[in-house]
DNA sequence: CGCGAACGGTACGATACCGTACCAGAAGCC
DNA sequence: GGCTTCTGGTACGGTATCGTACCGTTCGCG
């Protein structure tokens, strides 16, 4: 039986529902570099991350995978199932940082799913901010130099972990984004020296959170934003999540501040 | 009144549930660089695209916009609407091709959806394939060369259009592909000479599929092979939507054919 | 039929990133 | 404590793609 949640999306279910939830899962360790899901295997769980860092990536080259999109304790690793039995079996899922998940068994989500109503909206408004994140990352990927897009992954994965350090070698960063560990490196230290972030063997933290944004490409305000606005702000005040930033107020808001927001007619990579 | 139906998706359904659609529908003209849905606001409508080509863009920069997927008789614009009340205005969805579409408003969509579940069901299985094929074309766009990418592109359009003919200018491409003009034209040149396409003014022919096929990175099969399996294959043998090669058979199939498929080790740009 | 705009072929130097490789320091392990 | 393994710093030439620009041809339109 399972206590104290950490994971977002189910903070933001009401607590019948939750306990109702909770009765089914099983709490697990995630250990890095361990395979959630199988490249075109079915999936056995999804899992409700509580800590750490679960990448998704999808198939490149014989043995080669590029990351589509990351999940900490924002989300829940497994979320396309719900869309169709045996959804997205075109990615792997990988532990790339170690923590703790909640896990159910896919039937039994599936299955709960129609009897819990908010659990569901929840999932479904988070399935729209992986899609907005996967597609706005790729679009950053084909547009982008390697130093946005590396800024981009840190302050997502940030994000996600909900910590300033993020414990990765440069040789996963540069499997993760699908470019060379020699690059990551150099793209590394060019940043440190512009004071935003350092790094030790295995690690990087961000030191200047508001910095590194400004260097950073648009793109990972607008996928934190779409978490905000789909995700977190469409529930009521009865939530206990905290939200670092202030809430953007309601659907469809402050277009003329996005579209001229200001790092983006300069993309000075 | 609609009579004649094109739209993949529509065809999948049942006829009471179809004619239930159609009285909610409106046939509208798909005029080319005309938008669909402006990027941050509101979406009107829904469109089931019965012929050309709409694509999605996410935004990269000012006024600068980068392909994210692709819709065309297969597909509907607007899906994610289903998962968040005004979900996926991070895009803009601008026509491509002229053609026609069934539209109906945004509201009364997300009404009949609650009371048609085939529908549902089938719209739902459509956008894991938009996830599909945004993911895949996201890590794709960071991994392979140009040329690769472009092949993909005009073999995805080529599918969407149901036609070898592909009626765009180089620059519309590159822009959608976020590169230069200048290098669509020189790889458009390359698969020329190759005889896999032939170029007019305005167009772009496929003339050998199966060798556009082979060129390819393996992208553009992940993801048509996503299509089929979720979309077309869950559906009962009263369908009348035409296969053009022979279905995958049961959801997880032939995992060592896929993952020891040829053209994958050999990124040979 | 003639004009202007759109389109596509081509060129140039610049540069971001590649593949590969080598090595030294740090960490884990017996 | 000494060994192996992992990690990250650095270097090299190679190449894909960039930004920009020029210009002839084709098309649409009046």
């Amino acid at each position: 039986m399972v206590t104290q949640v950490q994971n977002k999306l189910l903070r933001l279910i009401p607590t019948d529902e939750l306990s109702r939830v909770l009765r089914l899962c099983e709490r697990t360790k995630l250990v890095p570099r361990r395979i959630l899901h199988h490249y075109k295997l079915p999936m056995e769980y999804v899992y409700f991350v509580e800590s750490g860092l679960v990448s998704v990536a999808a198939r490149v080259g014989r043995d080669k995978f590029v990351e589509v999109w990351l999940i900490g304790s924002e989300g829940l690793v497994g979320a396309p199932i719900m869309l169709a039995a045996n959804a997205a079996p075109l990615h792997r899922r990988t532990v790339q940082v170690a923590g703790e998940a909640l896990r159910i068994r896919t039937r039994e989500f599936c299955e709960i799913l129609g009897s819990l109503p908010q659990l569901r909206s929840v999932v479904e408004r988070y399935l729209a901010v992986v899609l907005a994140q996967t597609s706005q990352s790729g679009a950053c990927n084909s547009y982008h130099g390697l130093k946005h897009r590396l800024a981009r992954w840190l302050l997502v994965a940030r994000s996600a972990l909900a910590d300033d350090e993020i414990p990765l070698t440069h040789g996963v960063l540069a499997e993760l984004l699908g470019v060379r560990r020699a690059s990551v490196t150099e793209c590394l230290e060019v940043l440190q020296n512009e004071g935003t972030i350092s790094t030790k063997r295995g690690l990087v933290k961000v030191e200047n959170y508001a910095e590194l944004s400004s260097i950073c490409c648009n793109c990972f305000r607008l996928i934190e934003g779409e978490y905000r606005r789909l995700v977190l702000s469409a529930v009521g005040a009865d939530s206990d999540v905290e939200v670092s930033a202030p809430r953007i107020r309601s659907p469809l808001i402050e277009i003329d501040q996005y579209i001229s927001d200001r790092d983006l007619g300069g993309s000075s990579s």
